[in-house]
DNA sequence: CTCCATATCTAACGTTCGTTAGAATCGTAT
DNA sequence: ATACGATTCTAACGAACGTTAGATATGGAG
């Protein structure tokens, strides 16, 4: 991608100071010791603290979501959810680690009021979306609503357990869990 | 509780620090401005900033889990749990917020290592007691466990749009979505 | 060889942090 | 009234922080 290696490595240094301290527990003489570089070249290539974390955050993170929403293979809804899940046991450390730091700032616990604006318009468009997907496999069209908000909600604690806890579920478990809620309102066609 | 006021102040301001600002973004200073008093004085009470932290989340915090769970009247298994969810809206700020600081420290977004070692050994006490409760009402104890676990990872997010986010979900709606998992597989007594 | 932009460094600035020394105040028991 | 423990204060310490000034190295273009 880049071939600035130096700033490349102090990215990538940040982001796992950043998500194992936090943003007031990171410390630009601790990233530069890492990378092996002197403190002022952090200078050199980012105007400030602030400037690196928001870059970070508001570029490299959301890639990284629609990266990984590019990856996954539609076929029938149990399937698709849980591959987007099962995906994520796989994702390399570095990965996962900016996965976690913005899961952190998505909520409020690190991060500015900036941040969680931006947060905040990336998640009024995660229901909408996930209606519109599920919808075309219901048997019922009325439940709808309550349907698509409980597998929304089953999805981020799994996410949860996966990205910041850094368990990995097996994917027969994932399956199980999102066909508990979804089996029995699927149309006979679709599974 | 405590009759020395003080002390008890400074706590209160403590947890409201730490979890707008976190642990390293929380500065002693800015507590004892909250409070009004010297800035020498929160080390008459607490012996260090992170004493003051220790406490917060060993005593506080697990107390506060304690207290909330005394308080749900047990009925069926998808009313008791509608109960135990519904009841977090009506959380005080207080609570609410040594509630989230809790969560952040319990998903590793803060603390150390020893703060995460006691929760994970709470958390393995979470299954154990949620499938003692679960089972009486099953319908059919094969798949017991999914059941548990989907039912708890449900509970989690719940609980974190609530707590977290500051959210207020309607009784009926945290209801309809226990219900989802639930319905199908609890014995035809237990409604 | 010289020039010049890029990349890197050492050293320091001013600020804020956690923490403490030591003095002042207050209330109460003698 | 006075002596004393509990409470509160002002002032400062050394360390670490984010940031910058200014010098040095490097490497290709003329």
């Amino acid at each position: 991608m880049e071939d600035n290696n130096l700033r490349v490595r102090i990215k990538k240094a940040a982001i796992e100071h950043f998500n194992n301290y936090g943003y007031h527990g990171t410390t630009i003489r601790n990233i530069a010791r890492e990378v092996g570089c002197s403190l002022p070249m952090i200078y050199y290539y980012y105007k400030s603290k602030k400037e690196l974390f928001n870059e970070i955050i508001t570029n490299d993170y959301l890639a990284l979501l629609v990266r990984l929403g590019k990856k996954i293979k539609k076929t029938d809804a149990i399937g698709f959810y849980t591959e987007l899940v099962n995906n994520l046991n796989d994702l390399s450390d570095p990965d996962r680690h900016l996965y976690r730091l913005g899961i952190k700032v998505y909520m409020s616990f690190d991060g500015d009021e900036e941040h969680i604006e931006a947060m905040e318009r990336y998640e009024e468009s995660v229901y909408p979306r996930h209606a519109e997907i599920l919808r075309p496999h219901l048997r019922d069209p009325e439940n709808c609503e309550v349907i698509v908000r409980t597998l929304i909600h089953l999805l981020d604690t799994l996410i949860v357990e996966i990205v910041v806890k850094g368990r990995t579920i097996a994917r027969e478990d994932i399956e199980d869990e999102i066909s508990l809620i979804l089996c029995d309102h699927l149309k006979p066609g679709a599974r």
